[in-house]
DNA sequence: ATATTAAGTCCATAAAGTGGATTAAATCGG
DNA sequence: CCGATTTAATCCACTTTATGGACTTAATAT
């Protein structure tokens, strides 16, 4: 439902349209954002100058263009003050990272701990001190860090784990355990997201993160999609052949049984991702088969989700972006021969240059774009 | 990209808000209306003075509740004044509707021709005619309409038809072709979005539409999903079987293969979907089977899109719907064995009661839906 | 050196919503 | 049955925000 706007929204949201404008076209003079957002240089000038004051914008001397007339001076977005915070759980590592307004990565923390050994409390709790040593630090460096995600391997719902059986959780209300507000979001949703806003991906594309499982994040002019419960994106349990063999979802022949990392090393008797990798690089045929074979798998499962969901173009990441190499053919090979009948062209097969920062990334990034499209909240905190 | 608010766009912002809590509100008052909106009762009572002179809002009379008080007089949406046409193609009918701001249907016209016999100039000339006669017995009936959209029963793209298989068309422009302006969408689209506004749908759900092929359409939060270039909802080819019967797309078992009308009707060996539902209530053994048969395939299909999209339900319409009673346990059963491991629940199964009038309703209520979003267009056409 | 052009600021004005006061029309209690 | 209370709707002075034209500033062109 769309919202009433008054006079206080009304202005709330067009400092959010301006300061969008910013960032989406680098360097620009008052003038020229007047033109864009369609508002009046008067009112334009009013919102840079405050933006400024808070320390999200700054002046980036005088944009000559060679043009006759007096030449502007541009603004751009100011990564001095406010930042956000990215957390990330995952079944080996807790990762953390400050973002700033302009996207640049400030900090970087990460702790390789066993996640499945403990307790969500013991879990959490060192999440926490991560993130407040991660807090801390930015605030040495004249950062305000405005907000903080985090991402977890497994379905959420308003702050709600329902399960992460890779952690070994269930039922796990991840505020109720933390001193300070996050909020929490799947892994492979705001791996999505990382991808949109740190990586090279177009507006609209299929991020697809092989870890353990195999998670999907659509993105669809520049918004995730979730679906009517957030739970969109299952790609790993597609069914690929319905006789196939039983998956732990209670289903059959879903892609996970194919082209997951347990099947996949299974597959050529190996024990390791790296080890895997190894053998691929050495040519040894039968990992060179269990690649192609997990690939075909994918480019069927991928053929339904583009027959279903209409991305613009597929982006492999997580494990599969190493392995890019070895399973692009397979996968490619699959969606064309199923697709072309139906489209003039099959979606580009593209990989990540992020891989297991992608998430991390992205829970920052969200915080960082809501407060983008939102900037008032700053404005009025100090 | 959000647009900036100035004076004028608050205004007109504000009139659809008020204009659609009327409508979502049944009758309610405007001390009600301010509540809702949080607009002040001021602002309300200027706004719903204005509906009213538009014609697009009536008082019904004083709301007693019993409470103590004045009571206030109610306010309900008006259907004296502005409606909406809508238009359909399909390959062996052309029909229309013409609907007013309340959603009831107030004409409808059908007419039997054979379109594939047809060229798209020939056919186009004779909706053009039933259109016309449409918008004057509207006039008669004093009502204005404001806009129209018309079904076809193919993938479009911006007003383009690209491909209609089905009505041997290629790369139509509608507008190009009619003497008044009109908006094109697919057909499955538009019975997903008839199924929303006119059926007994929430407001998220997956609209599975059996003609010939077999298309879908997922509405989210009351908005339908269209994917990157609009051609989400392909359910017929999602893969069920990958080494299956080839496919007209080009693909192997596809969806269509198993559960499209000709795949079910050479499984029994019948030549229509009459002889199919007397052969069903007979009880014959080889119609029994080719249905559950064809069920199965479709609750396979539908777990993909389940896992993929997460609808909150499952509606079956087209010629699905007729065939309900036959089909929906071997849907049901081959869902409710593969999801039941990743979810609490399976999403309901049910039946559309409107058959094939969902989409010309789509079509017109589209129109309708957008006029209540933003009324200001016909205030200012006064 | 002067004309022209464009950027940015200033200021009076307009548009729209706010909020408190007022009037209207009910129910409640004695 | 009448006054007190309560809620609806309207009225009006005021606030917030954006507008648009005038003005100032700083560059290029002639």
């Amino acid at each position: 439902m769309t919202q009433a706007v008054r006079h206080d929204s009304m202005r709330a949201r067009n400092l959010g349209v301006v300061l969008g404008e910013i960032r989406r076209n680098g360097p620009v003079t008052r003038a020229a954002l007047a033109e864009i957002t369609g508002l009046t240089k008067t009112t334009v000038s009013k919102m840079v100058g405050d933006l400024i004051e808070a320390g999200m914008v700054a002046e980036s001397g005088a944009l000559r263009d060679g043009e006759r007339g007096r030449p502007g001076t541009a603004v751009v977005l100011s990564g001095r003050r406010v930042a956000a915070l990215g957390l990330e759980i995952n079944v080996d590592y807790l990762s953390a990272c400050v973002v700033d307004l302009t996207l640049a990565v400030r900090l970087r923390y990460s702790q390789a701990v066993d996640n499945r050994a403990a307790s969500p409390v013991e879990t959490l709790s060192r999440l926490a001190e991560l993130a407040h040593r991660a807090v801390d630090e930015a605030r040495r460096e004249g950062l305000a860090v405005a907000g903080s995600t985090l991402a977890v391997p497994g379905p959420v719902d308003g702050g709600l784990v329902h399960t992460a059986p890779n952690l070994g959780w269930h039922h796990v209300r991840v505020s109720d355990l933390l001193d300070f507000p996050v909020e929490v979001d799947n892994e492979a949703n705001l791996a999505a997201l990382g991808e949109l806003w740190f990586g090279s991906a177009p507006g609209d594309f299929l991020h697809v993160s092989g870890e353990i499982g195999i998670g999907a994040g659509l993105v669809v002019g520049g918004t995730l999609f979730r679906g009517a419960h957030g739970l969109a994106g299952e790609l790993g349990h597609v069914v690929v052949h319905p006789d196939g063999p039983a998956c732990r979802c209670g289903g059959r022949g879903c892609l996970e049984q194919y082209a997951g990392q347990e099947a996949l090393l299974r597959a050529c008797g190996l024990t390791g991702i790296p080890e895997l990798l190894e053998s691929l690089r050495a040519g040894e045929p039968g990992a060179l088969e269990a690649c192609e074979r997990a690939g075909q798998a994918l480019g069927v499962a991928l053929t339904s989700a583009i027959h279903l969901m209409d991305p613009g173009t597929i982006v492999l990441g997580g494990v599969f972006a190493p392995l890019f190499r070895w399973i692009r053919d397979p996968v490619h090979q699959a969606m064309a021969a199923r697709l072309t009948g139906m489209r003039h062209t099959v979606p580009d097969l593209t990989v990540s240059r992020l891989g297991s920062d992608a998430a991390p990334l992205g829970a920052a990034g969200q915080i960082i774009h809501r407060i983008i499209a939102n900037p008032i909240a700053i404005l009025l905190r100090r």
